[in-house]
DNA sequence: TAACAGTCAATACC
DNA sequence: GGTATTGACTGTTA
């Protein structure tokens, strides 16, 4: 994992000779710039290491993040050791973050040295010979705190401020009585509903980077604060960048780790409850998008759109789209290895494009947009999913993935969720397509990409 | 200053 | 009870 020449030299493979127990083990503070920590998870981090972590994640060279979090995930399920405690205790993260690493690990050159830092962490844990032992330790010192307060043993002390408990208030009873300073500054968590979630994912994928009018416009039509529509639309680009990523891992990796990796990370970034049961039908993240004629939209239509004469102005903006989109691919396909429909790519072309985005999100023409075709209609791969040379004109087509009458049929979730052959298939479209518009756009082929 | 990376934490899901 | 998802936030970058 780590080249020879590294001056920090970590390895998966555990040698107890060459490291100081504490230093590459779990003697590294988690937050060695003073950052927030997470108390009563901190006995293991006394800082005696002579290298800060930030030093060690500068020095160190690269990592297999992938390999890291499988080796990680592997020991944690084995000795049945929780995300929660791994992250408290080790990383200095909560649960989600840990899960969010493990699942779905950006490569190495990819991350920030911010980034790279919990990776680091994982290598030396998984380098310290008494990983698991401590980490099992730690787990008996939660349970038995725990205990005291479940059974009311609990003085004011230091149990009081573990992380399963540090973001609540000393007591229910207390907080009741308003002495939590915290507990009226909460706000609620706002949660999107499906048919919110499917109208930004198509004003998505007609702009990635909408303008301050268009988030406007989005957010009056949806109901929704400006700030939720712009989260929402920088959540997502990032979520769908490391999707992107991942699916790039995967390309690179073998069969066989393809088989024996993470079910989840096939997950596109919108999924949630109800979009996971659409997960059956289309596995990633472009495929996954469910897009339902019938749903209700915002009318999102710029002004100057007013101002054109739409029906000529229509099938010439859709072609500016795919041209658009063929440049994006193409620069892509020259230099990272990313996604032709990673966001930043998109996003010159986008910009560049701006004014031919002015599609109404309900219109015909914005069903039957390069950017909705390129939402690949949920087939499986088996079925030919992608022709680069469908007899219907895009002006004339009709969107497959727009007519749910022409999804397959529904089946229960709990049947083929975990389907690894499903999901093989699911990448196998994924890379199909991925392949099939790296070629077009090698060949400038910008007018034959219809899904 | 917009977009980003990284993260938290509420909540949904299994 | 553990894990995954996701809206919101902070700090960084270009």
């Amino acid at each position: 994992i780590f080249s020879s020449s590294s001056p920090v030299s970590l390895s998966l493979e555990s040698s107890k000779e060459n490291q100081q127990p504490e230093s590459l083990g779990l003697g590294l503070s988690p937050h060695p710039e003073g950052g927030k920590s997470t108390p009563g998870f901190m006995v293991l981090h006394q800082p005696t290491n002579p290298l800060g972590i930030q030093e060690l994640v500068a020095m160190s060279s690269e990592l297999d993040t992938y390999a890291i979090t499988k080796k990680v995930k592997e020991v944690l399920t084995d000795n049945n050791l929780g995300q929660r405690l791994f992250g408290e205790t080790i990383l200095g993260l909560t649960q989600g973050s840990v899960s969010d690493l493990l699942s779905r690990p950006k490569p190495w050159h990819k991350l920030s040295l911010k980034g790279r830092e919990p990776f680091v962490r994982m290598q030396l844990w998984l380098n310290d010979p008494h990983n698991v032992d401590k980490l099992r330790a730690m787990k008996k010192i939660e349970k038995k705190a725990y205990l005291k307060r479940r059974y009311g043993l609990l003085s004011t002390g230091s149990d009081s401020d573990s992380p399963s408990t540090r973001s609540e208030c000393v007591s229910p009873t207390l907080a009741s009585l308003d002495l939590c300073p915290y507990s009226q500054a909460k706000k609620p968590r706002v949660v999107l509903g499906a048919e919110e979630k499917e109208a930004l994912r198509k004003a998505y994928l007609l702009e990635p980077y909408p303008s301050q009018n268009t988030i406007e416009i989005l957010a009056s039509q949806l109901k929704l604060k400006t700030n939720t529509v712009i989260n929402w639309f920088h959540n997502y680009r990032s979520r769908m960048r490391r999707e992107v990523l991942m699916e790039g891992l995967l390309d690179n990796d073998t069969d066989a780790e393809l088989h024996s990796y993470s079910p989840s990370m096939t997950r596109s970034p919108n999924s949630d409850g109800e979009e996971r049961r659409l997960q059956q039908l289309s596995g990633h993240i472009h495929s996954s998008l469910p897009l339902r004629a019938n749903t209700a939209l915002p009318h999102v239509k710029q002004e100057a759109m007013d101002r054109e004469d739409e029906g000529k102005e229509g099938s010439m903006k859709r072609e500016s789209r795919v041209q658009c989109f063929s440049t994006a691919s193409r620069r892509e396909g020259e230099d990272s290895g990313m996604s032709p429909v990673d966001p930043v790519s998109f996003k010159a072309s986008s910009e560049s494009c701006r004014s031919s985005l002015e599609v109404s999100l309900n219109s015909p023409s914005a069903a039957s947009s390069p950017g909705l075709m390129m939402s690949v209609s949920p087939v499986p791969s088996s079925s030919a999913p992608i022709s680069p040379s469908l007899p219907n004109p895009p002006s004339t087509s009709t969107n497959h993935s727009l007519d749910p009458n022409q999804l397959p049929p529904f089946q229960s979730p709990k049947l083929n969720n975990r389907s690894s052959q499903r999901r093989n298939e699911k990448m196998a479209n994924l890379n199909n397509i991925i392949h099939r518009l790296e070629r077009a756009a090698n060949r400038e082929e910008t007018l034959e990409w219809e899904f």
